[in-house]
DNA sequence: CAAGCCCTATCTATCATCAGGTAGGTAATC
DNA sequence: GATTACCTACCTGATGATAGATAGGGCTTG
């Protein structure tokens, strides 16, 4: 099978992800991203109307990538802390990226300033993540950890992994330094909140 | 002692960080600013030269009036559990107003776009923050709990304390629902990060 | 086969709006 | 007169978006 070229529209979506995380929505400007692809600016509205078109596609897309990879890790061959690890790993990617942030996490804190399709698709993006979370923390375990426990209490466990990984990926974004991330979770797995 | 006229200055500051708090150091535009504070953006200029020395001047005097604040909790009053309540309650107090997020945050979510001077203070907060974290950690604590824990952890574990606090803001801002983060907050504690 | 049409994907030129910032002016006060 | 605190007018640069043009390729028709 060939490897796909990747085509403009893909490219632009690339460029903008990678602006958006560093640069925030309100830094993502079309003249910029056509640079960036090597076009110019006009021809980015053939693809997407509006920014807010491109901010909300953005936003999904990068749900439905990061929603499959997770998918990858629950094929059953690892176990609830390994799974947990590599979703960690993706966060701390990020930072490792020229200290880049999530894009869901750059999106919210822009909450008032992003459109109203744009906001729709951060919060799918945290309930993505919250579902797969819930599902991690749903697997069998390695020796001598405790049992998970019942459905509602793994959903809240989720969601609150969720915004400490956020928060974590925030502080160590101030400080320029993805060894801030990594002393904080595993402060947050020596307290159990992350198994 | 009669009550202080808050001058300009002192308004355009409390204008200019509410509206960082809802739009981020993007969002905040002289113009914008001036009709808020009811003069003309020219003279915003007056009493800060740029842009960037009003976020400067804006996020320390944020942290100073935090620091003000956490300071006075600490007066001896207070048990452990009872300040880190008011802790996480200062963050909850600024998603009720508004949906608004921590300046700090904002700011360190916005890190690329910010001048350096403006990035220096929000460094300068969180460290505040998680020093006085762990003083509060240190406290005696109501009865049952367990005792504090050695200084290094301590600090190891206001920076968790921190972050969480921060990620919790960022989930409950986009959703727009300050019971997420009451949630978020309750599983903390639940797990232990949060005494 | 050539011409014409349509579609796709790009471009130039332009618009209206907005931004931070500057220079110079004015009024009030001491 | 000097200082303070405001103002108007303006500058330059940047933005998202629009209208119209163009080139290339594929398809259809005579």
């Amino acid at each position: 099978m060939a490897t796909p070229i990747p085509d403009t529209r893909q490219k632009i979506l690339e460029a903008a992800r990678l602006t958006v995380q560093s640069r925030g929505y309100a830094g993502l400007s079309f003249r910029e991203l056509a640079k960036d692809v090597g076009i110019k600016s006009a021809s980015i509205h053939y693809y997407f109307p509006s920014k807010g078109d491109l901010g909300a596609v953005l936003a999904q897309k990068y749900t439905e990538d990061m929603a499959g990879y997770l998918e990858g890790l629950l094929d059953g061959t690892l176990d609830r802390e390994t799974c947990l690890k590599r979703y960690t790993d993706v966060f701390r990617t990020t930072l490792r990226n020229d200290n880049r942030m999530c894009l869901g996490g750059m999106m919210a804190a822009e909450h008032d300033e992003v459109p109203a399709e744009v906001q729709v698709e951060v919060v799918k993006f945290g309930e993505m993540n919250v579902r797969w979370l819930a599902r991690a923390l749903a697997l069998p375990t390695s020796p001598r950890k405790k049992t998970p426990a019942a459905s509602a209490a793994l959903e809240t466990q989720a969601l609150a992994i969720f915004a400490a990984i956020h928060g974590a990926q925030l502080v160590a974004r101030s400080r320029g330094d993805v060894a801030v991330y990594d002393a904080i979770v595993a402060a947050y797995r020596a307290s159990g909140l992350i198994p």
